[in-house]
DNA sequence: TTGAAAGCGGTACCAG
DNA sequence: CTGGTACCGCTTTCAA
């Protein structure tokens, strides 16, 4: 790497001191206007740039922000990514990107690197496994260490920290009303997470408006595929599909809402005309499947962005010590062709 | 944020120097058994950890690498990430991320932002309108500037610098042989960058294949679907398909080939049996198709691990003056149900 | 075997 | 208005 020009150079150069340049290149009232005007000039022409290093090590700030990802190939988190990294840049600061792939050890390590002044805060999806085993002691840890640090997605009401999330229930709630007034009797829910807290509560509220819409509860069409390959999905919901009375489906994910589709067409159902389906979190999945689907959107970028907002202002307001706050990010249906209209506006993306 | 511990506090706790404690922390054979081992305690006992900025400004080397994405929703550029990520953590990188939503002046601001000492290199791939404009200028400079950088996937022929990419125009060539080998007669090609070099070459493939392969050449069922939103393709095809006899078909991205699978079916062709469909990009839309497509795969994971290789290999080298490398990444058929079977192995994610 | 001091590239206080 | 200097946290050379 070529030699970088620094505040030493240009004071040699020019026959000040460094404290005049640095001064100078801070816009500082105490240099003379020719002096600044000269320093400034000489700055631009040989694009003088401060170095990252010495700011943050003087500043003990760096502008960069952690981001913990469980899988950057499912497209909610792509999206929550797309949503920090917008306002992150907006706001100047860089975001380092790590995956825990799933695993809490690989969380560990990364918290390990991170927590030694490259970064000043977090932001952080738990993996599978550490929200699965509640395991949160390392994230415990950094937060008492005072890093500032915000979970988005599958945030523990465990730890004490600033939070966005979704409200599940209320989302599969909304959806079972959705399907209720397009006239479905019989709603299977298949979910593919059963241990998640966010799965739970999702079951909770569809279970609710089953209820409170007095419509049938049959257990044995709320079907759990954890662990399944997404190729097995449909040699096991077509017995269930032929044994069950079913007419309407909310799936936690897109690949089961696809399948459930797939398999309700081979056994003669019309969808939406005798049969809909509603699944979770509006991908690419949903946008291309036949008929295209509708969803329930979790607005990631949105999510993502909310995220980045309340760190930076944690970040940059460390003095003062706010109360942590938990953000719900609104869901909504995403009206496409796999369930019957209602009157009410929809849109579609 | 709590303050840390550093070795001057370490030096004054334990009664020794500073640079007494530095070494012994590097475990250097200047310092006593007996210190050392009272040193290295005590650190490990309150979690020292070396500053990141200090180190990083004493060795200018920040084990830090720069990534480029010109959309992290593209399925195969989330993979890229995936792979890169991957290989930087195995070999002690972070990696910062950041996305220029295909716009130039995003990427020059990018590079303003990170070439003052935050990183030891840069892993890119340009942007749409940078490379439609071939409007390199920015990428120069900073190579000029010394920093070591690999291009991916879209990697210009006009910059001189390592690259990874595939090899474009031996993937169509190979999509039509197969297309031809399992009875396709009329094979159709749809792109959808047509001023991309990458799609240029697959076109070039493409009709080399039909050339050798005596199959005929039709440049009306060369179809450019440019800027068209996806929500237009059926209608787009629709009479396409209807006014020329049409039995296979080549896509350069996965949408393109769900919608043509869509309105064969539509029009009655049966898939694989007298319409087949090979899409590039093997991501995950070609898996839950129906029927799942075959696709023509580019290895994202791989392309992003070789690049971050390719990359840290020359920052950690600097002094030799290595020849720049351009390593290509081998696609494959990954058959799935869109086209029929040969005789030829295949396998299927 | 240990320690003092210079230096990495800046900022900021204080003196002149 | 300008400059000297200490300091951020660490490494490394040189002296003791």
């Amino acid at each position: 790497m070529k030699k970088k020009l620094t505040i030493k150079d240009i004071a040699k150069e020019l026959n000040v001191s460094i404290s005049t340049v640095s001064k100078a290149l801070n816009d500082s009232h105490e240099i003379a206007d020719v002096t600044k005007k000269r320093i400034q000039a000489y700055a631009k022409e040989f694009k003088y740039k401060p170095n990252f290093n010495a700011l943050s090590l003087k500043n003990k700030k760096t502008k960069t922000i952690a981001v913990l990802i469980p899988n950057m190939l499912k497209y909610i988190y792509a999206q929550v990514f797309n949503g920090i990294e917008q306002v992150a840049n907006e706001l100047g600061y860089k975001i380092i990107t790590c995956v825990s792939n799933e695993k809490t050890s690989k969380e560990i390590e990364i918290l390990e690197m991170l927590s030694n002044g490259s970064i000043d805060g977090f932001i952080i999806s738990p993996a599978l496994e550490t929200s699965i085993n509640k395991d949160y002691v390392h994230f415990q840890n950094i937060i008492e260490e005072g890093f500032p640090i915000v979970m988005y997605d599958r945030a523990p009401k465990e730890l004490d920290c600033d939070k966005v999330v979704i409200k599940d229930h209320k989302a599969t709630y909304n959806a079972v009303e959705h399907l209720k007034n397009t006239g479905c009797k019989n709603i299977a829910f298949i979910s593919t997470h059963t241990k998640l807290a966010s799965t739970k509560k999702r079951k909770k509220g569809y279970i609710k408006a089953l209820e409170e819409f007095g419509l049938d509860i049959n257990r044995e069409i709320m079907i759990d595929m954890t662990g399944i390959h997404y190729k097995e999905y449909e040699k096991i919901l077509t017995p269930i599909l032929e044994k069950h009375k079913i007419d309407g489906v909310i799936t936690t994910n897109e690949a089961t809402g696809i399948a459930i589709q797939k398999v309700a067409q081979k056994l003669g159902y019309k969808i939406p005309e005798n049969f809909s389906v509603i699944a979770f979190s509006n991908g690419i999945l949903a946008r291309h499947a036949s008929p295209q689907m509708t969803t329930i959107s979790q607005h990631g970028e949105k999510m993502g962005a909310k995220a980045a907002k309340l760190l930076i202002q944690r970040i940059e307001n460390e003095n003062e010590t706010l109360e942590y706050e938990t953000k719900i990010i609104q869901t909504d249906l995403v009206m496409r062709n796999s369930t019957k209209k209602f009157l009410k506006l929809n849109y579609n993306v």
